[in-house]
RNA sequence: GGAUGGGUGGCAGAGCGGUUGAAUGCACCGGUCUUGAAAACCGGCAAGGGGGCGACUCCUUCGUGGGUUCGAAUCCCACCCCAUCCGCCA
């Protein structure tokens, strides 16, 4: 959410910058509403100040003995008015904040601005894609050549868009989300969280999945209460650690990684990614999070940044940074890097983590703050980003360290954790 | 699911329906004292919002939502959450 404050005195300079995203504010529509709360507002306010004076003469008249009834009619009659009003400003409020509520980010000044991924812009690329001496094949054909792997099976038993992995294969599955938790915890400074996977809509309001992007969540219905939604990510529970809460300074930043599954619905992207595991409604992902002093939030987005980027070297896997244009970011962010990894089963960069800093944004949406300097809350700033999606870097792994039989070189980093399996063959 | 107790400021913890935005303690900030520190003492200290150049002033907020009342942290109703016990259960 923006403060409410930047629009009213800068309102021109942020529906400008959003417009690159494209988002069309609509200033007139704001400038209405604005003065039409302001009046009402206003108006209310008078005559409740004017009903507390008369409710304590009231209770001074008694103490003293005297007869109440004028003022007691009178009370009656700034009361009836009075009721009137407060629904007015509650309506109107209500306004204003469904109004703010689906407004997305203003983009870092850094930000190139840009239409879609083609104006994204590349940043480093670091590694260089291994040329072969043979035709490379997809993870979809190398899962088929090894076993554990199962698409078919997995759309019998929940439908499209779900994998089911055995044997060796889930097994290196496991070994990377192992991997990816011992290296922040152990050599980020992350502490390790379990979370809950069904949260509830004011949680998802905190993040910003709610209320403009239901449609890409699994709602979980519970009767009266209402329905609970399973995580697309656990930036949602994690980053809501915060909610509602003042950190004390000396505790930031607060570094939390979190291993999960991730539920999307996939809503609208009908025929994309539909070949092998790119793209499904589960998927495991460990994700890094971090709450920062405002002040140190764009140092905290490169060194989180880094710390994705250490999973994928340390894996050997040629990769790029790029920095995505204001119409490609999502709707919480200020700024985010995707990490794009190389896939030679597509012969294309492909996105293996996004990393933003979403600055004050999801922090005003939770009231996340700390106390300052001075003793006086304020917000703080959060980040978080994929290190990394655990099911798009088994892809990663499978294509690049193929073998020309089919079979596949476990890296090295992983042995530790595959009881020394090194290779994985092809069956039969 | 049943029973009981409870949700108040950063924390702990008071609060006969009227001057309680809320005692007290801790924490925190400033000062006195001290070579320095501690202790002691004095003072300050909730958040959000409206209006005003400003001194300042007004409104809202005691889990949430309704209700009673001229007036609710205090009374009534519903719900949520937490604790403990019982039942069920991985």
């Amino acid at each position: 959410m923006l403060d409410l404050q930047l629009l009213r005195t800068d309102l021109d300079r942020v529906a400008r910058r959003l417009a690159d995203r494209p988002f069309n504010l609509d200033a007139h529509a704001f400038r209405a509403l604005e003065d039409e709360r302001k009046g009402v507002q206003t108006r209310t306010q008078e005559l409740q100040a004017k009903r507390n004076a008369l409710a304590k003469q009231v209770g001074q008249a008694k103490g003293r003995g005297e007869d109440a009834a004028p003022l007691l009619a009178e009370a009656s009659a700034v009361n009836e008015e009075l009721a009137a009003l407060e629904n007015r400003l509650a309506d109107v409020q209500r306004r204003a904040q469904d109004f703010l509520a689906v407004i997305p980010n203003v983009p870092h000044e850094s930000v190139p601005a840009g239409r879609g991924a083609e104006q994204n812009v590349e940043v480093r690329r670091v590694g260089t894609p291994r040329t072969f001496d043979f035709a490379p094949r997809d993870h979809v054909d190398l899962g088929a050549a090894v076993g554990g792997l199962d698409f078919e099976t997995a759309a019998k038993i929940s439908g499209a868009r779900f994998a089911l992995m055995s044997g060796a294969i889930a097994r290196l599955h496991r070994a990377l989300a192992q991997l990816m938790l011992d290296v922040h915890t152990r050599e980020h400074g992350y502490t390790e969280v379990y979370a809950p996977y069904l949260v509830n809509a004011a949680s998802m309001f905190g993040t910003g999945q709610l209320p403009k992007f239901k449609d890409d969540l699994f709602a979980v219905p519970r009767g009266e209460l209402g329905e609970f939604f399973l995580i697309p990510t656990a930036e949602v529970p994690v980053t809501n650690i915060v909610r509602d809460a003042i950190v004390p300074l000396d505790r930031l930043p607060l570094r939390y990684v979190c291993h999960t599954p991730c539920f999307r619905s996939e809503a609208g992207s009908y025929g994309k990614d539909t070949r092998g595991m790119i793209r499904q409604h589960q998927f495991d992902k460990v994700e890094l999070v971090q709450i920062v002093d405002p002040a140190r939030s764009y140092e905290g987005l490169e060194a989180l940044t880094g710390h994705a980027e250490a999973i994928l070297q340390r894996l050997g896997l040629p990769y790029r940074v790029v920095v995505l244009c204001t119409g490609d970011m999502g709707f919480s962010a200020a700024k985010t890097y995707d990490l794009e990894v190389w896939l030679p089963g597509q012969n294309a960069y492909r996105e293996i983590s996004s990393c933003s800093n979403f600055e004050a944004f999801q922090a005003r949406r939770m009231q996340a703050r700390f106390r300052n300097e001075k003793g006086k809350p304020e917000l703080v700033h959060t980040l978080n980003g994929s290190g990394l999606a655990v099911g798009r870097t088994l892809v990663a792994v499978m294509e690049n360290c193929q073998r020309a039989d089919g079979g596949i070189d476990v890296p090295a980093a992983l042995w530790p954790y595959m009881d020394g399996v090194k290779q994985i063959l092809p069956a039969r």
